[in-house]
DNA sequence: CGGTATTGTTATGGGCCATAGCTATCTGGA
DNA sequence: TCCAGATAGCTATGGCCCATAACAATACCG
């Protein structure tokens, strides 16, 4: 079959990205993890006290989005919430928090290692800058 | 703030797909077309009298999945199905389907080029090997 | 010819994201 | 000091994309 769709540099951004997603959220699932949750627990655990609001402007998520997110993790008692002030609140990790963030970073780290592992070494090194280039 | 993430390239993957499909996105819908609409139309456009599930198999769109999307290009007259055999159909352009195609396509084109520009040069021929070493 | 595979389809649900709008609170300049 | 505007958290809602399960009709193959 005839098919230029693999040598457009954003079609296969977007299957590659699909294709790695579904592989590492079959991972971090079983911890009881989406990505974007473990994203956010590295987030705070990097910067205790940060704000909902902060954390949803460093990864690109809406407000009206945290919400949610916010409330499964500190239903699992992952996260808790302590107010700055009236309507500002800093979130940190709990124990069980720390523990399942390190948990999902070795998942993490480790599914990075094989993502690289893929690439034939001398393309190897150029993928993180030229993605970052994209869109920081 | 401190921000590990980008240092990951499933992150930073994640991060630049979804940000150039955003845009892309705007631009393809300036046509009434979604990124997986254009898809679909450019291998039809290939590949003439290819199935619905040949279609979706080289896509990775489950059969289910194609079945609004054809109708929908089916609806606006962007493509037509002729039956096959008793249960095959074959899928194949029209006119206007193939003046949508080839607008979408100088769309996407040039949006490639411009991806491309963003990368420092010597990362750039980099890109597309590095990303389809991770899915094809 | 009969069992198996394939095709197209309906129905349904989840994950992720965007927008609009609301209330309460904070903040900075007059 | 005070008030207008900015900010924080939240509710509600809808769209896109994808996955799974199930089904009827048809094609294929030993």
């Amino acid at each position: 079959m005839r098919d230029p769709l693999p040598q457009l540099p954003g079609y296969s951004l977007r299957r590659a990205a699909h294709a790695t997603a579904t592989e590492l959220g079959a991972r971090l699932a079983t911890l009881g993890l989406r990505q974007v949750d473990a994203s956010v627990l590295i987030l705070i655990a990097e910067n205790a006290d940060i704000t909902a609001s902060a954390l949803g402007r460093q990864l690109d998520i809406q407000r009206a989005n945290m919400v949610p997110l916010l409330k499964k993790l500190e239903d699992e008692r992952l996260i808790e919430r302590q107010p700055l002030d009236g309507k500002s609140q800093a979130l940190l990790l709990t124990a069980a928090g720390r523990a399942r963030m390190e948990a999902a970073l070795g998942i993490i780290h480790a599914f990075e290692d094989e993502l690289l592992a893929r690439i034939p070494a001398r393309h190897r090194e150029h993928l993180l800058p030229a993605l970052n280039a994209l869109w920081r």
